[in-house]
DNA sequence: TGCACATATGAGCAGATGTTCATGTATCTT
DNA sequence: AAGATACATGAACATCTGCTCATATGTGCA
């Protein structure tokens, strides 16, 4: 019992639907923000000038970068002194990376 | 026995690794790509007229974006007389794109 | 208060991205 | 062969991205 007619088995995706998808992936479609993400999974928290180490960015490109991530709602920052601590805010963000490392990463080989 | 010295339980990404996920996200990080995606899944095969329909751009935009995708090895393309019929080749792409849009966009509400 | 440290932010700029428009190639029909 | 159909491709162009550099903000310390 649904409310919206579906006019097949084959379900399409509204234009709106695949821009919050797109908006999504495009977090991710950058070198230097998959990084960070990674090493905040992995490190649980993290303080910019860190991020920045990790990354090999300088501090202003990484605090642009955690900004966006930040604004996406995907990270959030916590100030402790002079420091600010990053940490993963959303937690569909390690799904969606585990299985991307996992399958293009490791598996080298069956890709297709 | 490693070869390679870690030098701590939270392994890094290589900038290589990144950027070879980054690639892999930068191609569902644009909307028309994500429906061409996702209606490729859901059908097995489309023509490219029939693609452009579905996400309602014209026919050449629709070409450029199926050569990105199948130059990164993503679709592949098949010619049966005049038409070009695409299919999904990359067989993870699939496992991905479900995930994001389980928790992307069926579960609203705890995102983060 | 004055200064150093950690991070944030805005402007400006170079390079990447996605579209359109014109044209090219392949295939079918007559 | 000529024309029509389906798709691909290159050039041109506007927009978007991510970086740097300069400057601002917030915090700790002497």
């Amino acid at each position: 019992m649904y409310l919206v007619p579906m006019d097949d088995p084959a379900r399409r995706l509204t234009r709106s639907d695949a821009e919050s998808l797109a908006a999504r992936f495009k977090l991710l479609a950058d070198p230097g923000r998959v990084q960070i993400v990674y090493a905040l999974l992995e490190s649980g928290e993290l303080r910019v000038g860190d991020i920045a180490r990790i990354v090999g960015a300088s501090e202003s490109a990484t605090s642009h970068q955690l900004r966006q991530l930040r604004m996406a709602g995907l990270v959030n920052a916590n100030r402790t002194g002079r420091e600010v601590h990053y940490r993963i805010a959303d937690i569909h963000v390690r799904l969606l990376l585990d299985v991307a490392v996992e399958h293009y990463l490791h598996d080298h080989g069956d890709h297709r």
